[in-house]
RNA sequence: GCCAACGUAGCUCAACGGUAGAGCUCCGGUUUUGUAAACCGGAGGUUAUCGGUUCGAAUCCGAUCGUUGGCUCCA
C-alpha cells in the first residue's frame, strides 16, 4: 500500500506501483492533462514512475519552472531526432537546457546551415504532431555500455555519469537516446519552439578536442510566450550599444584597428562626465593620481612576471636595439613610481589611482564592440599598506565602489571571491594569508559572496564586483586583488616604526574596470537614454519657424552660460519634423520655442519619453536642470 | 585562435550570371511652419581586397582582411 502525501498535506492511498500519472488523475482530470512530470520525495521523475510505500508527491506542470525546463530538455531530444532524420550520419553528444532554451552538440562532417533550420523545425513539428510517448528504460552501467556498442560520445557520457542505473529514452519514430531524464510524457507536450542558431563548440569545452556543431533552440510553454521572447530579442537588439553608438555618434570602429575604439565628441562627453565624477569621489576617499608610460622596457615585464604569465596577450615593439612592451596592466609602472623615494609607515595607507591606458592582444574571435576591446582605460589604483591595514582598506574600497555604482543607477550587485589558480606565483602561505584577508573584510561588511575556486589572477586572490543591468544581465565591473608578490619582485619597502625596512602589501583595485566597456554597459542599461548628467545632448531648442530663431539662439546662449549642453535646430523644417528627427538623438529635453514663448521668456519642454509638454520660464528650466545635474538625478520629470 | 554565416552609398536595405537602385543622412532651392517626418532638384558606389571561372561576375569558386553568432579566454 502506498501512502502518498500531496503538497497541501492531504494523503492519497493507493496500491504500490501506482504511477505519478495515476495519482494526478485521482487528484483531478485537469491536473492529469496538464501534468508534465512529478516530484517524488523531492526528486524529479517521469509521470510513468511507480510509487511504493510512503511518499510525498508534487505534480509538475508547464507552470512550474521545473516543468518548463523538462519541456526544453525534451525539445532538445525532439530536435536531435529531427536532425538524425535529416542527417543519418549525425552523432549525438550532449543536449542540455540553457537559459531560454536548449542546445544539442552534434558531431557531423557536413555543416548544418541556418537555411536548414526550417527543415529541422518542420521535422520537429511532425514528431510533435505524432505525439509518441517518451519511454524510459533502465539498465546497469555495464548493460548501457554494451548497448552503446563503443559509440564514443555516449559511452563517454556513461563514464562521466554518477550512479549505477543508466537510462535510455525512446521517443518519436524509434529514436533512442541515453538520458537521465525526466521527460514530458509524450512529444505533443513540447510547447512552442524555434531553432535559433548553430555554432562550433569544442567537445568538453577543450580546445584540443574536436569541434562539434552546437545547434541552439529556444522553447516556451506556448506560441504566445515564444513570440514574446522573440520580441524581447528584437528589443535587446535595439539596445545593442554598437547600434546606439552609431545612432548617437558616440564611437566607431575601423578596419585600421580591429578592437580599438574611436571615441567621438559625443562619446567623450559621456567619458569625461564619468571621469570628473570618478576623480571627485576618489579625492574624497583619499586617493592621489598618477600617470605612467604605455611603452616600457621588456626587462620590466620579466621582473613583474607578466612575461612568463601574460606574454601571449602583450604587444611588443623594438627600437634602438631594445625590446619594449606595450603595457597590458598598470602595476609595474605604479611600482616604479613607488620606488622613486623612501616610504614611511606614517604615510600608509598610500592610495594611488591611475586612469591607465592598457593594450591586450585579445584573440580575434572574442573582440566585441566596446565590451571586449584590445585597448582600454582602466580605472586602476594601487594601495600600499601594512598587513594590519588590509581589512580596513578593503572595506574602504567596497564602500567607494558601491557609492560609484549607485550614482549610475545600479542597485543590484553581488560579489565573488576567486582563489588560487593553477598558473600562479607566490607561496601557498602567502595565498592563504591574502585570501583570508579578503574573506575577513567581506564578513565584516556582512556581504554574501560566491566562491570561484581557482579563478584568481596569477599574482593573488581577488574579489569581483558584479552589477545587474536593466535587462537583468550580470556584468563584472570592479575587482580587488591582493598582491604580496609584486612588492617582492620590485623590492618595494617602507620603513616601519622599529626603523626596519619591510615589504608593503599591494592592493590592486578597479571600480568600473574598463571605461570603454562600462560605457557600453551604460548604453545598453539605459537603451541610449542617458541620465541628464551623462547625456551628450541635455537639451535641444526647436524654434517653430525662422521668426523665432533669434530667440532660440538667445535661449541657447543663456543655457550654455549655465553650463548646460544645448544646441539649436535652425533648419526650416516644420516643428513636427524637427521633433521627429531630434528624437533619434535622444536628448533629455526638447525645448520648443515660438512667438508665445519668446513673449513670455519661456520654453515649452518635451521630456524624453513623454508625450505631454510643460511650459517653464527659461531661468526656471535652467535652475532645475542644473540642480538635477549636480545631484546626478536619474529622473527627468520637471 | 577554432566553427559557421555575412561584407552593396555615411546609415538601413534592394538587385541573386546580362547597364548597381530605394529610403534616411548630406548639399542647393521652394516653403515660414505650434508638438513624431512639406515639396523640388542634386551629390554620393572599381559592390571589403586580391586572384580565378565565364562572351559577361555584386551574384559562381579560392585566398586575405573585417564583422556577426557561438566555443575557448577575459576588464
Amino acid at each position: 500500500m502506498a501512502r502518498i502525501k500531496l503538497p497541501d498535506g492531504s494523503i492519497i492511498e493507493a496500491d504500490d506501483g501506482v504511477t505519478a500519472k495515476q495519482v494526478a488523475e485521482k487528484i483531478g482530470p485537469g491536473l492529469a492533462k496538464a501534468a508534465i512530470a512529478a516530484k517524488i520525495n523531492g526528486n524529479l521523475v517521469d509521470l510513468s514512475a511507480p510509487i511504493n510505500g510512503d511518499a510525498s508527491i508534487q505534480i509538475i506542470t508547464a507552470k512550474d519552472a521545473e516543468g518548463l525546463e523538462i519541456m526544453r530538455h525534451s525539445c532538445a531530444h525532439i530536435m536531435a531526432e529531427a536532425i538524425c532524420g535529416l542527417w543519418p550520419n549525425a552523432k549525438l553528444v550532449y543536449g542540455p537546457t540553457v537559459d531560454d532554451g536548449f542546445y544539442y552538440d552534434i558531431d557531423l562532417e557536413e555543416p548544418i546551415r541556418p537555411g536548414d533550420f526550417e527543415r529541422i523545425e518542420e521535422k520537429m513539428g511532425e514528431i510533435v504532431k505524432a505525439d509518441k510517448p517518451f519511454i524510459r528504460k533502465e539498465m546497469t552501467r555495464a548493460e548501457a555500455i554494451a548497448k552503446l556498442g563503443g559509440e564514443k560520445y555516449k559511452t563517454d557520457n556513461v563514464n562521466r555519469a554518477t550512479g549505477d542505473i543508466m537510462s535510455f529514452y525512446s521517443s518519436g519514430d524509434g529514436f533512442e537516446d541515453l538520458c537521465r531524464g525526466p521527460h514530458i510524457p509524450s512529444a505533443g507536450k513540447a510547447g512552442a519552439f524555434k531553432v535559433m542558431s548553430v555554432a562550433g563548440a569544442y567537445w568538453h569545452g577543450d580546445p584540443t578536442q574536436k569541434m562539434l556543431q552546437r545547434v541552439y533552440g529556444t522553447s516556451w510553454r506556448n506560441r504566445k510566450e515564444l513570440d514574446e521572447y522573440l520580441t524581447r530579442l528584437e528589443e535587446a537588439k535595439k539596445r545593442d550599444h554598437r547600434v546606439i553608438g552609431r545612432q548617437l555618434d558616440l564611437f566607431s570602429f575601423n578596419d585600421a584597428g580591429p578592437g580599438f575604439a574611436f571615441m567621438h565628441p559625443n562619446g567623450m562627453i559621456i567619458w569625461n562626465s564619468i571621469v570628473d565624477f570618478w576623480r571627485g569621489v576618489h579625492k574624497r576617499f583619499g586617493y592621489e593620481e598618477i600617470k605612467t608610460p604605455i611603452i616600457l622596457n621588456k626587462e620590466l615585464w620579466h621582473r613583474s612576471g607578466h612575461w612568463d604569465h601574460y606574454k601571449e596577450n602583450m604587444y611588443f615593439t623594438r627600437f634602438d636595439d631594445t625590446d619594449y612592451a606595450i603595457k597590458p596592466m598598470n602595476c609595474p609602472g605604479g611600482c616604479l613610481v613607488y620606488q622613486t623615494r623612501k616610504h614611511s609607515y606614517r604615510e600608509f595607507p598610500l592610495r594611488v589611482a591611475e586612469l591607465g591606458l592598457v593594450h591586450r592582444h585579445e584573440a580575434s574571435g572574442v573582440i566585441h564592440g566596446l565590451f571586449r576591446v584590445r585597448q582600454f582605460t582602466q580605472d586602476d589604483a594601487h594601495i600600499f599598506c601594512t598587513p594590519d591595514q588590509i581589512e580596513a582598506e578593503i572595506i574602504g574600497v567596497i564602500e567607494l565602489t558601491f557609492e560609484i555604482y549607485r550614482a549610475f543607477g545600479f542597485k543590484d550587485f553581488h560579489i565573488e571571491l576567486s582563489t588560487k589558480p593553477e598558473n600562479h606565483i607566490g607561496s601557498d602561505e602567502i595565498w592563504e594569508t591574502a585570501t583570508n584577508a579578503l574573506i575577513n573584510a567581506l564578513k565584516h561588511k556582512n556581504i554574501d559572496y560566491k566562491v570561484n575556486e581557482g579563478d584568481g589572477a596569477f599574482y593573488g586572490p581577488k574579489i569581483d564586483f558584479h552589477i545587474e543591468d536593466s535587462l537583468k544581465r550580470s556584468w563584472q565591473l570592479g575587482t580587488i586583488q591582493l598582491d604580496f608578490s609584486m612588492p617582492q619582485r620590485f623590492e618595494l619597502v617602507y620603513t616601519d616604526k622599529d626603523n626596519t625596512e619591510k615589504a608593503p602589501v599591494m592592493i590592486h583595485r578597479a571600480v568600473l574596470g574598463s571605461f570603454e566597456r562600462f560605457i557600453g554597459i551604460l548604453i545598453e542599461h539605459y537603451a541610449g537614454d542617458m541620465p541628464l548628467w551623462l547625456a551628450p545632448q541635455q537639451a535641444v531648442i526647436l524654434p517653430i519657424s525662422e521668426k523665432t530663431n533669434d530667440y532660440a539662439r538667445a535661449v541657447e546662449a543663456r543655457l550654455k552660460a549655465q553650463g548646460l549642453r544645448v544646441s539649436c535646430d535652425l533648419t526650416d523644417e516644420k516643428i513636427g519634423a524637427k521633433i521627429a528627427r531630434t528624437h533619434g538623438d535622444k536628448p533629455a529635453y526638447m525645448l520648443v520655442v515660438g512667438p508665445k514663448e519668446s513673449q513670455s521668456d519661456s520654453v515649452n519642454v518635451r521630456i524624453r519619453g513623454q508625450e505631454q509638454t510643460k511650459t517653464l520660464k527659461v531661468d526656471e528650466f535652467a535652475a532645475i536642470a542644473v540642480k538635477k545635474i549636480a545631484d546626478k538625478q536619474l529622473e527627468l520629470a520637471l
